[in-house]
DNA sequence: GTGTTTCAGGCAGCTTTGACGGAA
DNA sequence: CTTCCGTCTTTGCTGCCTGAAACA
């Protein structure tokens, strides 16, 4: 919005201090918006559109609070004058102000600054939310942190890899595990079966601590938590790869990554952490804290118990030197009793007991006979359900009882024993489930985590398995960073990952690598790498699992998620420029509304828009849809033209499906005149839009040249640029036929050069004029100096310069006198920016006893400078 | 109490082919 | 005289998103 005039400064000053006092008013959180009404002040003064539709809106609210501060801009309005209801918002009027304004209204305000008037009822606006709404610029800038969240998830899941194929880890769980266990590595195919008493014995051994060791590197981590038998559900989580990966079995880290949302704002309620809180406070509300917060998760819903350990509590102390020792004292900490001596027996209690029954007998099986262990092996084998959770009534307490909580990280194994060709397996060390990949998504939901990206890691890859584990794809579908980019991430990793073997890394470092009593290790070492190239199909078949589910998800039971969905769609839901063809097959119903597949909706277009694709209309074709346009535009513009144009024809959109398109047909370029359209250019949208036998150069004032050597061309119209309330065509280069590219090249290149051969020595004309211009005005006053030294002339002196400075500016060099007397050619340098390039390629020489400095430039001209 | 649908309001983004005057 | 170049001015419709209310 631009003033009409702005003659008068207090006039500009009012307008500051009325939008001040809108803006303020207007600010979120502002006790509403207080009419500025006086309407007997009112005189002129402009608002903003929006402003003042806020402003109309805050008349209805004209309770409130007005502070001092508000009265003191209420008087700035009232001296000013404001018409508050009929303001033309392109009008400035110009309005008396008193020069003495401002001071005035400070003076006033400074008295008012404290009063405080209160009014009885709550304004309206103020029960209105603040809707927040994103700009383009927040949706970017969230966008990008996405990204760069999605990149450092993927880079820790990929350390977390890297450490579950560190020999000394993989050794050291062996070296704990019961000889019997370790049987798995030698069976040919693997059922879920063979795993469960693995998982078994890891929630037997191994507890969760709340709190990540901080500082240190995941391998560390990782070391500390076997020694320690206690880690996060992270290193759980990653112990359990190892150890299967170590046991000769393929498997991969899976990792949910929470990322930052994709849309501005919608962390503030998504935010995972706050969320879970959220959650746990409200479902959990009566429960005993025994599983910390991150590592807790109903694994299977029959079986959930409600005892969440304190956070406080949980926290250990340092790992004993006795093993068995060690394990009583962690596992009393985490069960919150080892310092309880009330004799209140809780259920956690109990469950501590049990949980300490099982660390002993887990610890006890290493040290057993085969025999034993032969019958424990049988015994847990038959205990274990497939399908469902691992835990019996001692393992559920080893690790912490459940509860909904969202799942973070898992292992999956693959099982070459179950189906046909094998599968990969769930398997979650800290809820003890294995297969049980459906109940991660309500697991997920339940705590409002959203199952946007889970990821596995293998081999220092990565691959994407969402949709295994996420069967409402349409719920995340839009949370998802676009898929062009994500895949383009992800295809290298995708590589690595497919061609890894489960025991590659151990392989690779076995032979420089050999430590001290690790007969577990070599034992490993010995079995790893069996086949790679299993990998490759085993991969494909993965993705053939992965696209079957993508292509296979039930229909929506709301009809909101229709509208966006990726494989349904119903009639209801389309856009305007949307169509069913073929309208078939139904797929489905959805209350009433049969749902067509996707592939089925297409999108319709101008003719003017398939153009841009390269694409026009095939012969005899008529539109699909034909759609009013309310150009209120259009209609002057006709009517002004003085034709009565038919409405309907004019003003309607004839849209045509893509099937109804052939590829363009321009015509060829003949005797080397290009084909122009009925505006006299060629609309270069894309490559595929210029007439055969053309070229396009995108060089600026490239048509001189063309129109120099009578080359036909025409300008190229690349798009257009919304300007003046209207759009403008933007025009980059010319296209002209491709027998003549290399000659306009050319030419252009030469033409180029003495472009820039003219420029130099218009240039060096221009410093050679300036170097004269000023020698001339030094000598002249050098000669001034010398004639009229004597200082009882001063006056005259004065005088003199000033008429040679006036000489000077009429040879245009600047006045170099600027303080009095003449300034010697060094200050005028510095003071007159204008000369300065002149001295740019100078040499410069001083002369130590008579204290001269002298110049010299490039051109000839030389300038003695006294130091002063 | 929760989830779904409908509706209204507001904003972002797409729309898409001069006229004129001064300088070179 | 012709050509080039910069400036002028700042739309209006549509779809998407959001919140609120109604409803199941």
């Amino acid at each position: 919005m631009k003033p009409k005039s702005e003659s008068k400064d207090g006039k500009l000053a009012v307008r500051e201090a009325v939008n001040k006092f809108l803006e303020r008013r207007n600010a979120p959180g502002s006790q509403g918006k207080k009419k500025l009404d006086d309407t007997n002040n009112a005189q002129n003064c402009d608002f903003p559109k929006r402003d003042k539709g806020k402003y109309e809106k805050g008349k209805q609210a004209a309770e409130g609070k007005l502070t001092g501060k508000d009265l003191e801009e209420r008087e700035c309005g009232r001296s000013a004058g404001c018409d508050d209801d009929e303001m033309n918002d392109s009008d400035w009027e110009d309005c008396p102000v008193p020069s003495h304004d401002d001071t005035a209204v400070d003076a006033y305000a400074d008295e008012t600054r404290d009063l405080t008037i209160e009014f009885d009822r709550v304004p309206e606006t103020k029960r209105q939310k603040n809707v927040y709404r994103a700009t383009a610029e927040d949706k970017e800038r969230a966008e990008l942190v996405h990204k760069v969240h999605l990149l450092c998830l993927l880079a820790r899941g990929r350390i977390v890899d890297n450490a579950c194929n560190d020999l000394l880890i993989q050794a050291s769980l062996l070296s704990l595990l019961p000889s019997y266990l370790s049987k798995v590595s030698n069976l040919e195919s693997v059922t879920v079966r063979d795993i469960a008493p693995l998982l078994r014995w890891v929630r037997g051994n191994f507890s969760v601590r709340c709190t990540p060791s901080s500082e240190k590197s995941f391998r560390t981590s990782l070391a500390f938590a076997i020694e320690s038998r206690k880690g996060t559900a992270e290193e759980l989580g990653a112990l359990v790869v190892a150890l299967l990966r170590a046991l000769n079995l393929t498997a991969r880290f899976v990792s949910i990554l929470d990322v930052a949302s994709l849309k501005p704002g919608a962390d503030k309620d998504e935010s995972p952490g706050r969320n879970r809180a959220k959650t746990k406070q409200s479902i959990f509300r009566n429960s005993t804290l025994m599983v910390p917060k991150q590592q807790t998760i109903s694994s299977s819903p029959n079986k959930s118990s409600s005892h969440i350990k304190n956070k406080s509590i949980c926290e250990t102390s340092e790992p004993q030197h006795d093993p068995l020792q060690e394990k009583m004292v962690n596992s009393s900490c985490e069960a919150g009793m080892s310092t309880k001596s009330d004799g209140t027996r809780r259920k956690g209690d109990v469950e501590f007991e049990m949980q300490l029954a099982m660390a002993l007998t887990a610890t006890a099986d290493n040290q057993q006979s085969p025999k034993v262990n032969e019958k424990k092996k049988r015994r847990e084998m038959t205990n274990t359900s497939y399908g469902l959770s691992v835990s019996d009534q001692v393992m559920s307490t080893a690790i912490g009882s459940k509860k909904v909580e969202s799942p973070l990280c898992w292992a999956e194994v693959y099982c070459s024993g179950e189906n046909m060709d094998g599968k990969w397996v769930h398997l979650d060390p800290v809820n003890g489930m294995i297969d049980a990949e459906q109940t991660v998504e309500a697991a997920a939901a339940a705590s409002k985590t959203l199952l946007r990206y889970v990821v596995a890691f293998a081999g220092g890859g990565a691959k994407d398995v969402t949709r295994r584990y996420c069967i409402k794809w349409h719920t995340i579908s839009s949370k998802r960073v676009s898929s062009l980019w994500w895949d383009m991430v992800l295809a290298p990793l995708r590589e690595l990952e497919s061609a890894t073997v489960g025991g590659s890394a151990l392989s690779k470092h076995r032979e420089g690598y050999a430590p001290r009593n690790s007969s577990s290790l070599n034992h490993v070492a010995n079995k790893a790498c069996s086949s790679s190239s299993s990998f490759g199909i085993r991969s494909a078949l993965e993705d053939m699992e992965l696209a079957t589910r993508a292509l296979t998800e039930p229909l929506p039971t709301n009809q909101q998620a229709y509208k966006s969905h990726e494989l349904y769609a119903i009639e209801k839901w389309l856009h305007k420029n949307q169509i069913l063809h073929p309208k078939g097959p139904v797929v489905g119903f959805f209350s009433g509304h049969p749902v067509y597949p996707r592939t089925c909706v297409q999108t319709l277009r101008t003719k003017q828009r398939w153009l841009h694709d390269g694409l026009q209309l095939k012969a005899n074709e008529v539109p699909v849809k034909i759609l009013k346009r309310n150009s209120k535009l259009k209609k002057v513009k006709d009517s002004g033209d003085g034709d009565k144009v038919i409405e309907e024809g004019s003003q309607c959109m004839e849209l045509y499906g893509k099937w109804q398109m052939e590829p363009l047909c321009l015509p060829h370029a003949v005797n080397g005149i290009v084909p122009k359209n009925e505006r006299g250019q060629v609309d270069v949208w894309s490559e595929k839009c210029l007439p055969p036998g053309t070229v396009h150069i995108r060089i600026p004032r490239i048509h001189s040249v063309a129109k120099r050597f009578g080359i036909d061309y025409a300008p190229a119209m690349v798009g257009f640029e919304y300007r003046s309330g209207r759009a403008n065509p933007v025009y980059e280069g010319i296209v002209v036929c491709t027998e003549f590219k290399d000659t306009i090249l050319e030419a252009y290149a030469e033409e180029q050069e003495k472009r820039e051969e003219e420029e130099r020595r218009r240039n060096e004309a221009e410093a050679a004029s300036r170097w004269y211009q000023l020698l001339l005005s030094i000598l002249t006053r050098e000669s001034l100096k010398n004639r009229y030294a004597d200082n009882s002339k001063e006056v005259e002196t004065r005088s003199l310069v000033a008429k040679t400075e006036t000489v000077a500016k009429a040879e245009n060099v600047k006045s170099p006198t600027k303080q009095g007397g003449v300034k010697r050619g060094r200050e005028s340098r510095s003071e007159d920016e204008s000369h300065e390039h002149v001295f740019l390629d100078e040499q410069e020489t001083f002369d130590e006893e008579t204290s001269v400095k002298t110049k010299r430039c490039k051109c000839g001209f030389s300038v003695q400078v006294e130091q002063m």
